[in-house]
RNA sequence: GGCCCGUUCGUCUAGUUGGCCCAGGACGCCGCCCUCUCAAGGCGGAAAUCAGCGGUUCGAAUCCGCUACGGGCUACCA
């Protein structure tokens, strides 16, 4: 595969007609990989020629999502909306060239030509009735006022040949190629002709985008050719399946890539998980910071064929990525899941739910009887309200002669007091645990009451002494 | 219909210069260990006739052909 000459630049164009899910954001994601491993710029451009599909917060949506997953472009955005001078200038010298023709069929004559196409069973296509206008009159009726499209004139033999860095060499046979729009009777380019000037304008090395462009691609290098512009190199990534196996959509895990943030997942591990989505390394390390994947990422070891994301692998990636952060850094990832505690306070927590978290999201419910009241006591463990109450009982004598609150000082004398009562250990723990927080999962026990303090501890013991002699 | 792409455990994949692959790793699942619950961690296990068929070859997941299935494109959408 030829390499191409001068530096990389790549660029993410995505059209602000929705938000970035997962497919989108991988297609950025190898993007810029791609960029920062040869060392290259990482553009982002807004494809905002499809007036009537815009939509409002878009633009600003997607600039987040890049931003939250730490993809972050090199240059000011291009918005294409404010360059229409430059397409119509370049549909202009393609006019004057001879490799395109204004089409003045209406809509109508074009919907009626696709039905008898379709009637005969043949592929529906511009049938080519103004490519033969000549020059003279096409100028002519242009100024006379009647609406028209550019339309690019494709070659009627021969073969274009795409050396794509992913799916290998395609070839096309050129006669099956349509006369696609280029300039719309508004006045906006299409796709086709913003991206070849665009990709031209910018210098842009390597194409790599979503393998729906693979049909395109013939006719985009057609086109760079009519220019006479060298052409970029082509990468297109398979698209990215649901479960069942058909392109993610609504009804899967196209979400906005912002709603993974807002589920509590790091977006180091959703960066991790999106990377491995067609591409893999080679070895059998899975867990990736940034640097490394930029530092392992090539294009050839892209998986030419669809992924299926797995979200379970999401979840166990999120594990594996809070595990390894920092206690302090923890503690502030945390605090916005936490608004009633102060930073100060969750810090000492942290190493209690570290283990035990596999999104963010879970902190709150696994910490709530540090804020707060400690839940009711759930029925079935209080069917025994006598050992109940002498199991608590027991432990309070105990605690309120501890000395120190220290872990080993309250396991001692929780273990010497589960052996005077001769009671296994594990269920002198587990009434406690109830007893102190309504719940039978939770952070381990010692470490907890020592969180909680001396004065805590022996005011919720009391007041579940209280409740059950009363109830 | 036409053009194009794809097809290795449930999933992500390793494998791509044919033999080291009766196919390796990871998630998930199951079991055991550890253990105050839950996790985490450790150990082990089940799980892929490499889509099918036919070639080439001493030898094919790896090369070729055909078929099947899946998908994309086929707009004055990107």
């Amino acid at each position: 595969m030829a390499e191409q000459a001068g530096p990389v630049r790549v660029r993410y164009a995505p059209s602000p007609t929705g938000v970035t899910h997962i497919g989108g954001a991988r297609t950025a994601l190898f993007n810029y990989l791609f960029a920062r491993h040869h060392q290259g710029a990482f553009l982002l451009r807004i494809e905002d020629t499809d007036r009537a599909r815009l939509q409002p917060g878009s633009e600003a949506q997607i600039k987040e999502g890049l931003t939250w997953i730490g993809l972050h472009w090199d240059e000011p955005p291009i918005v294409q909306s404010e360059h229409l001078p430059r397409y119509r200038a370049a549909a202009e010298q393609l006019l004057s060239s001879g490799a395109a023709y204004r089409c003045f069929c209406t809509p109508e004559r074009l919907e009626q030509m696709r039905a008898e196409q379709r009637a005969r069973k043949e592929p529906e296509r511009y049938d080519r009735r103004c490519a033969a206008i000549p020059p003279e009159e096409s100028d002519r009726r242009a100024l006379a006022g009647e609406r028209f499209v550019i339309r690019q004139r494709m070659p009627a033999q021969g073969t274009t040949t795409l050396h794509d860095l992913i799916m290998g060499t395609v070839e096309f046979r050129n006669d099956t190629l349509d006369d696609h729009v280029l300039l719309k009777s508004d006045g906006y380019p299409t796709y086709h002709l913003a991206f070849a000037v665009d990709d031209h304008d910018s210098r842009i090395s390597h194409v790599i985008r979503g393998d729906g462009w693979l049909p395109s691609a013939p006719k985009h290098l057609l086109l760079f050719q009519a220019f006479g512009w060298e052409p970029p190199a082509f990468a297109h990534l398979p698209l990215v399946h649901g479960p069942d196996h058909k392109p993610l959509a609504k009804r899967h895990g196209a979400r906005n890539i912002l709603e993974y943030r807002d589920a509590g997942y790091l977006p180091e591990a959703v960066v991790n998980f999106i990377a491995f989505l067609g591409w893999s390394p080679g070895t059998t390390q899975d867990l990736f910071t940034m640097p490394e994947l930029i530092d392992a990422f090539t294009i050839e070891r892209v998986q030419p064929s669809p992924a299926v994301a797995n979200l379970e692998r999401l979840d166990w990636l999120n594990g594996q990525f809070i595990r390894r952060l920092p206690d302090d850094d923890l503690a502030r990832r945390l605090s916005p899941w936490l608004p009633q505690a102060s930073p100060d306070q969750i810090r000492p927590l942290v190493p209690l739910v570290k283990e035990r978290l596999q999104t963010l999201a879970q902190a709150p419910d696994l910490l709530a009887f540090f804020f707060g009241e400690p839940a009711p006591l759930p029925a079935d463990a209080v069917k025994d309200r006598p050992a109940m109450r002498q199991r608590i009982e027991a432990a309070v004598r105990r605690l309120e002669e501890a000395p120190a609150w220290s872990e080993v000082e309250l396991e001692s004398r929780l273990r010497a007091t589960a052996d005077a009562l001769q009671i296994k250990h594990g269920d002198f723990f587990m009434a406690l645990r109830i007893a102190l927080t309504g719940r039978r999962v939770t952070p381990p026990l010692i470490p907890s009451m020592v969180q909680l303090g001396r004065d805590r501890v022996l005011a919720i013991l009391r007041q579940r002494l209280t409740e059950l002699a009363a109830g």
